[in-house]
DNA sequence: CTTGCTAATTGAACGTTGTTTAATTATTAT
DNA sequence: ATAATAATTAAACAACGTTCAATTAGCAAG
């Protein structure tokens, strides 16, 4: 029985968190269990439950950790102009899912018993990649309005969503990260060329 | 037990995908089980491996006949010239995810744990389903190379498929369907606009 | 230093899941 | 009618998330 004050419950957490993400890596998304989880951080699985609301709960968190990762990875080198930016969104976005899949699958693919418990760090992280979106796109189109700012930013990061969903998916791409980027330059060029050669109508 | 030769193999294995269909439509994705299949059809869970291989099997069976009712949802109404007809795909494709949220999630969120297992019918079907996109294309821009057009189809229908993902998420569009078409629109008119007002240099 | 209280920790249990297999039962062939 | 065959089942297995009574460790008071 691992003493009381071993660890305290930050401690806890970040040990269940740390050994989770080993865990995926090792043994991916459908690899991680509570019981595994316990056992690496030496304690039973009824405990995480002390820490931990539930095992969605033990995700949201993680997936929490994955997002401000990708978040931080995505926010630096704000060097180039809006256009070269949006597309360094797009590769980094792209690069993320292809290094990390499981962690990104997890992020974006998992389905919680009770969706909204969404942790409110999750949301915020969330709408800040996507203000970065917002923000260089009314750079490329000053006089837009908010609301089409927001579907035309909608629109685009969902196009780049969807080449990383079916890059993982092995489908399209081959699974394979240059034909993806290929996608998101096509993706990217044909929609900024289109969006910033005409008015407002078609935002 | 019920009588050998009360039903046959293909009885059985449409009896099983009838039943899977309607507990997935009462209780989710997350609702099916073998259990539940073999009770709903009258036969102990045992029985259907004698139909399928496994559970994913069974998915991708299912799987199989709802890409084959997407497809032929969109391959009707061919009437509008090329610009209209991939609006339509569109709209389609993110109509059948908004009403079959289930089986459109099982379609293309599901893991296999054995994916090379993924049989021929799907692939043709997603195959099928792509060709009409790159043929609505050709006809946009009928000088573009093979080559060019597999890669805008691919970027333009990652992208629908990115909105009908994060649609069916919840995150963005409300879960509405009806934003989800405005980015849709938004969507198409930016990159065919993109697409046709410039070389093949950005394909 | 011992005793008693509190709270952390555990192990076993429950109800699931997909899957396998020995035993049973129904059908067919002889 | 009997023997061979094949379909069907019930039970078992391992693993899952989750709960909870029992245990044990830590601390405070006497």
């Amino acid at each position: 029985m691992a003493r009381r004050n071993d660890h305290s419950r930050e401690q806890l957490k970040e040990m269940a968190l740390l050994a989770s993400e080993s865990i995926i890596s090792k043994d991916g998304v459908d690899g991680l269990s509570t019981r595994k989880v316990a056992h690496e951080i030496g304690y039973s699985a009824g405990t995480l439950y002390q820490v931990f609301n539930n095992f969605d709960d033990l995700v949201m968190q993680l997936n929490s950790r994955t997002l401000s990762r990708l978040q931080l990875q995505m926010s630096q080198q704000q060097r180039h102009d809006a256009r070269n930016r949006l597309k360094h969104y797009g590769y980094c976005y792209l690069r993320f899912a292809h290094q990390q899949p499981e962690l990104w699958h997890l992020l974006f693919e998992h389905r919680a018993a009770n969706p909204e418990q969404r942790p409110e760090e999750l949301l915020n992280n969330i709408d800040a990649l996507f203000n970065l979106v917002k923000l260089a796109l009314s750079e490329l189109k000053p006089t837009c309005s908010e609301i089409d700012l927001t579907v035309t930013a909608n629109s685009l990061w969902s196009g780049i969503h969807g080449i990383a969903v079916l890059m993982l998916k092995g489908k399209l791409f081959d699974g394979d990260l240059q034909s993806a980027e290929q996608a998101v330059n096509c993706l990217m060029n044909n929609f900024i060329q289109g969006w910033t050669s005409q008015g407002e109508s078609h935002a």
